[in-house]
DNA sequence: TCTATATTTCGTATATTATAGAAACATATT
DNA sequence: AATATGTTTCTATAATATACGAAATATAGA
């Protein structure tokens, strides 16, 4: 899917629906404010939302196709970041300050300072092979 | 039902969910920057956006719960307007300013412009007679 | 108090979205 | 080339959202 602004810079009425649309979910908006501290591999966010690798998947494509995040591979790793887009990271500032105390908030950017891409990657693995 | 954020005046992540729900449809947007023009009634809006009162009336209920807008009574009219939220009008005037072009949002102003309660009471009252 | 009228609620149909598991895909490493 | 592994796609299902028409509600005015 490709949207009118990625060819000329201006959004339209469906890219704004769209945008607040990717914002309106838990599990993207808590995607968000993590990749403000740093960009994350499919499997750290896997390891911190705890839920399914497809809906993961799911989730990062809609915001990718809505423009809010990009993403570049690294070998086998898939690495996600913000889209350098002020408002965007305006919007993101603003709405970390007014969740300051949240704890699921809290507990996403404790997790991401002590994981590893390897770590999770680990873990992921393991959890596969007892099923 | 009542929201966090009307008791203690801070917004919770939920709240947060909420009102990007609010700004993801059409319709609802549409609404919201009428209503930065002035205040509108229900029958107003109705004789603008063409959808089933019904459907309209939901919409400002949500849009309502979520504290995006307000509404008195006027003698049988409703009145809606925009509540007074300093981000929500920084918001919105961003937008109408990346909208300037859109048809729909020009068009929209066009007719708001011309049209009064009394006027849009009188066509909606022909309109059911003839059903 | 009865009537007209502006709006809301209710019931229901349809469309969209979020989710998971299984299979497929892509690529680094052996 | 074969294998291991990180990610995505496919498929089905449950939950949510949007829409309408009909009925109900609230209130101004006769």
């Amino acid at each position: 899917m490709i949207y009118s602004y990625m060819q000329n810079g201006v959004l339209t009425l469906v890219d704004y629906l769209n945008i607040f649309k990717a914002l309106s979910d838990e599990n993207r908006l808590r995607i968000l404010l993590m990749l403000r501290r740093r960009s994350l591999c499919v499997c750290e966010m896997h390891e911190v939302l705890n839920i399914a690798l497809s809906t993961l998947s799911a989730h990062l494509k809609l915001m990718k196709n809505t423009g809010l995040i990009v993403d570049e591979k690294d070998g086998r790793w898939v690495i996600y970041s913000l889209s350098q887009n002020t408002y965007l990271h305006e919007l993101l500032e603003t709405l970390e300050k007014q969740l300051r105390d949240n704890r699921t908030i809290e507990s996403d950017r404790a997790i991401i300072s002590q994981i590893t891409r390897e770590l999770c990657a680990y873990k992921l693995k393991e959890s596969a092979r007892k099923k």
